[in-house]
DNA sequence: CGTCCTATTGAAATTCTTCAACACTCGTGG
DNA sequence: CCACGAGTGTTGAAGAATTTCAATAGGACG
């Protein structure tokens, strides 16, 4: 959904700070968008860090003072009622930027849902950047727009879909996300579920119980094979794609 | 949420098209960062017109050929399985901005829920004035990031809130943004619900009967009053407020 | 080997949906 | 002027889906 911008200008490498040369982030994340100078500034303010699992990285309604690239691993978003409810509201993965811009607060809690590792920068240095760089506006809007069409997308699933429709689209989803450049129509695929059950329970609005049902279900019915809990073998995604929309039959 | 952004220039009247004088998407809306020259370019283009209740704006999957700013009434935004469960995934209001810029296709249909009055424009006009006007990608950057927030709000309500907290939760949410300014955590409020219960049911992930049930409910229990199935009175919103995370009791 | 964490499975309880009947309003036309 | 039908909303009873409670299993680690 973000169209793939080009570097602005196709430099030599020697002109780029030594940390960004092998990042991902450069290349498809918002530093695409940046040129070698504003590169090297941003990369004075930098600071790589890795985050183990369950690791909060942020706290809901606590300020938020710096913002990052997530290089590798998957990131959970998630609010929580007052009496301890939690929906995760969105997964975040590499290239992605983290983090709410122009906003005081963070809405929602940061948590790292795999080991995770980051490249992350003071607030100020973002609001520098975007001051004098349109196009990292732009770049940032667009992930803005692509969240906002996963969340809708979710909406349908919470609102409408029954547990095994939900957890069918929960994988369809994650296969997107893990494999994007592989076809998510038809033929097959494996991966690893970046989330554990409880974590898989509270994006899709149900109980870790009905998850696992949910599971043991799809695996007899062999629309999926599990090993060791989280490895995944789908055997046909089409199949999959069909019943993220209708109810699998006994 | 989206931060009250001054006319760029305080200009007289005379150097503003007659169109935009008494508009209120003028002041609040996207325009408002719109240079007075901008706005005469911008004006040549529009088109407003009036959309009566229930009548289609816009299809899923259809390719977007103009935008809008809302001047008046409420628009609901929905996503629909292939067997037609629909869910409602966002509610705008006056004097947001309608459309998804940058994207070729409607996420999304697009439906009047009250009588809607619109200003409409072509998608190159849009496009031209975002590339000479970084404010205006700013501003529309502010409002996707808080149709964002909303939608993952929403996510939790949908996920992990009882029937009774969702109906509460959409009241709330309506007295919000009916009544932007006054304060919604104490005090009495009454305005028309600009929905009928099938669009509510569509927005809760309910069936009308269950939102039917709830309403009578809290009709029972003295948190809301209603006549003519429309028009509500909030004695009290701190007690609604407390329902939106909270069983209601019999 | 025992403990903690994670995941699965079964049975009972609860919530919401489905199906069905009925009430109210409004506009139209006999 | 009243009857009729369409659209909208309410209510009740039965049914279905998911949750809750409870028991069990397996793996990782000290």
């Amino acid at each position: 959904m973000i169209e793939q911008l080009k570097p602005r200008l196709d430099v030599h490498n020697s002109e780029m700070p030594v940390l960004c040369q092998a990042c991902e982030a450069r290349h498809r994340g918002i530093c695409g968008v940046l040129t070698p100078s504003q590169l090297v500034t941003l990369s004075k303010h930098t600071t790589k860090q890795v985050v183990s699992p369950e690791q909060q990285i942020a706290f809901e309604g606590e300020t938020t003072k710096r913002f990052a690239n997530i290089l590798h691993g998957v990131v959970k978003l998630s609010k929580l009622t007052a009496d301890g409810r939690q929906q995760i509201v969105g997964l975040q993965f590499a290239p992605d930027f983290m983090g709410r811009p122009f906003s005081k607060e963070n809405d929602y809690a940061v948590e790292a849902a795999t080991e995770v590792r980051l490249c992350s920068f003071p607030r100020s240095t973002l609001e520098q950047l975007t001051t004098e760089s349109p196009e990292l506006e732009h770049r940032l809007h667009q992930q803005t727009l692509k969240e906002l069409g996963e969340a809708r997308e979710w909406m349908l699933t919470l609102g409408r879909k029954s547990a095994s429709e939900r957890v069918a689209s929960f994988l369809h989803f994650i296969a997107m996300h893990i494999n994007p450049e592989v076809s998510h129509t038809h033929g097959s695929q494996q991966f690893e579920i970046p989330l554990k059950r409880s974590d898989i329970a509270d994006f899709l609005g149900l109980t870790i119980e009905t998850v696992s049902r949910q599971f043991t279900r799809m695996r007899q019915a062999g629309v999926i094979k599990i090993s060791n809990n989280r490895t995944i073998e789908i055997p046909d995604m089409a199949k999959l794609a069909a019943l993220t929309e209708t109810n699998i039959q006994d």
